[in-house]
RNA sequence: GGCCCGUUGGUCAAGCGGUUAAGACAUCGCCCUCUCACGGCGAAAACAUGGGUUCGAUUCCCGUACGGGUCACCA
């Protein structure tokens, strides 16, 4: 690990881990760690109002759980800390009357009122400016007097201010439409505009990495850098993550585009590293002949990721392709990771002589997430009521009466049967078939519908029989006899 | 509204002046199969628009339209 490339993770406790929020994350991690550089997690909590108990270990287990483990952070420590913004607060004042003292920012005694009366008269203006140039005496004075007071950035009035970023190339805006923004709350607390610079050169920051609603901000933050005198750092702002709407249209994701948190996600049955890779797709692709790869563990993307290869335009999450990159990751999973996994969710009630474990090994290729073993289940443990009408099927030329045919021939044979596995199963309901003169499809078929009641069931009729067992297979099948 | 950014099939996207404009998800068809799934094969489907620049523009420049972001004592 170097201090050549630093990045990190600035995330404000919420309490919950935005899907939009775990990309930037992890673009932040890439980043550093393509170099093998150093990756930070820093809590910006000084909006105190918004405080959420609880929120920081959200974040935590998140980082956790994905595997975005982080050199400098909270919990872990490093040379730079603390890393909880709350914790840091004597340090930003220092900042801040610095930059008073050298003329770059100033007291500003307005009362909330006045702002508000401010926009009301005209909502474009922004701040008047009001306190800018009073007298040394009169600031003193108000001081003195213990008046609330809040220190601003005096922007410059005129020029024009522009930064390179690495995604989106030079950004510039003209110096007259900046505010003379806020620094120093009233409550003592620093704004994320003012605490997020003076850390991040604090702590040896290289690239700031962060969404691209910052795209347009960045120069009053590269301004502060150079009223202080330091470097700036290198600005890698990252598409946004949209999500559809109903109508068709789409906007920035959230939470009525469904569950847009990591947590959502894994309780619902997505796993993190496919959700991981998913993500990382989402805004950025390999370069060249890896162009056509879609599967990326955590090391291979350390590896292959680039911030050249970030894209500018915003990308639409697509629940569907998540659903499918899951079902690949689920597929994968050895039988025993796999079983641990997925039995939290087989929450149901369980009949006697039923295998659990067959079952859901049954489902491991048929699921796109693991909360759908409920659903896809759900036959197994209850025969659903069904029509005769679905033994017709034509391409194995089933009909009612065939059906009927080949469940009372199938019966007493499966009565006798000396074990009830896949295998000998098969081989038995063969010599239905045989007897019939017709195609093993077509018993099958039978079996199926009578022992699952279903038209289309995750595994054949045999698998099902294996599964439930004998004795409630064999009381199935005397059922669809009576129909 | 001012400022800023973006625009390749429904979605993610490759492309970086000359291509039959990749690939993936989703959709549809066929094959395989004990149904579905998996797998295999295939189909349909895109360069927002108007001007330039150029021998030649999806690619470079400008305008337009559309979409998005931002203008807080929130981050």
């Amino acid at each position: 690990m170097n201090r050549n490339t630093v990045t990190r993770f600035a995330p404000s406790p919420t309490g919950y881990m935005h899907i939009g929020n775990l990309r930037t994350a992890l673009y932040a991690y890439l980043i550093a760690k393509h170099d093998d550089g150093c990756f930070i997690l820093r809590i910006e909590d000084t909006d105190r109002e918004r405080l959420v108990t609880g929120a920081e270990d959200v974040i935590k287990s998140t980082m956790a759980q994905t595997r975005l483990l982080y050199d400098e952070g909270p919990d872990v420590g490093g040379e730079h800390g603390p890393y909880i913004q709350s914790e840091r607060k004597p340090i930003y004042m220092e900042y801040a009357k610095q930059l008073v003292e050298s003329g770059h920012a100033y007291y500003c005694f307005c009362t909330k009122e006045r702002l508000e009366q401010l926009h009301e008269e005209d909502a474009t203006g922004g701040y008047d400016r009001h306190c800018r140039n009073l007298s040394k005496e009169e600031v003193e004075k108000n001081l003195a007097a213990g008046l609330p007071f809040v220190i601003r950035q005096k922007m410059p009035l005129e020029g024009r201010t522009t930064y390179t970023d690495a995604v989106f190339g030079e950004i510039g805006c003209d110096n007259r439409e900046l505010q003379d923004q806020i620094l120093m709350k009233a409550d003592g607390y620093p704004t994320y505009n003012f605490a997020h610079v003076v850390d991040d050169h604090l702590m040896g920051v290289t690239h700031v990495v962060r969404g691209s609603e910052y795209l347009t901000s960045t120069p009053k933050y590269a301004l502060l850098y150079d009223t202080f005198g330091w470097p700036r750092p290198v600005y890698v702002h990252l598409p946004l993550l949209m999500g559809k709407n109903e109508d068709g249209s789409v906007s920035k994701l959230s939470k009525r585009h469904g569950a847009v948190s990591f947590q959502d996600l894994v309780a619902d049955g997505y796993l993190p590293e496919a959700i991981i890779n998913y993500i990382a797709l989402l805004g950025w692709c390999p370069k060249g002949e890896d162009a056509t790869t879609e599967f990326f563990t955590l090391e291979e993307l350390k590896s292959v990721f680039t911030v050249e290869a970030i894209n500018k335009s915003p990308a639409v999450f697509d629940f569907d392709k998540l659903l499918w990159f899951n079902g690949e990751y689920i597929k994968k999973l050895p039988k025993e990771e796999y079983l641990a996994l997925v039995k939290p969710y087989a929450t149901f009630e369980l009949p006697a002589g039923l295998d659990l474990e067959k079952l859901l090994l049954l489902l491991q290729g048929r699921i796109g997430k693991l909360s759908e073993v409920a659903e896809k289940s759900a036959f197994f443990l209850a025969l659903p009521e069904y029509d005769t009408s679905l033994f017709i099927n034509k391409k194995n030329k089933v009909t009612p009466e065939l059906a009927k045919e080949v469940l009372t021939l199938a019966l007493p044979l499966l009565e006798k049967a000396e074990s009830f596995d896949n295998d000998t199963l098969y081989a038995l309901l063969l010599k239905v078939a045989e007897e019939l003169g017709c195609k093993s499809g077509a018993v099958m078929w039978c079996l199926r519908i009578a022992v699952s009641g279903l038209a289309v069931t995750p595994g054949g009729a045999t698998e099902i029989m294996e599964v439930i067992g004998k004795d409630e297979a064999l009381r199935r099948i005397a059922l669809a006899l009576q129909k």
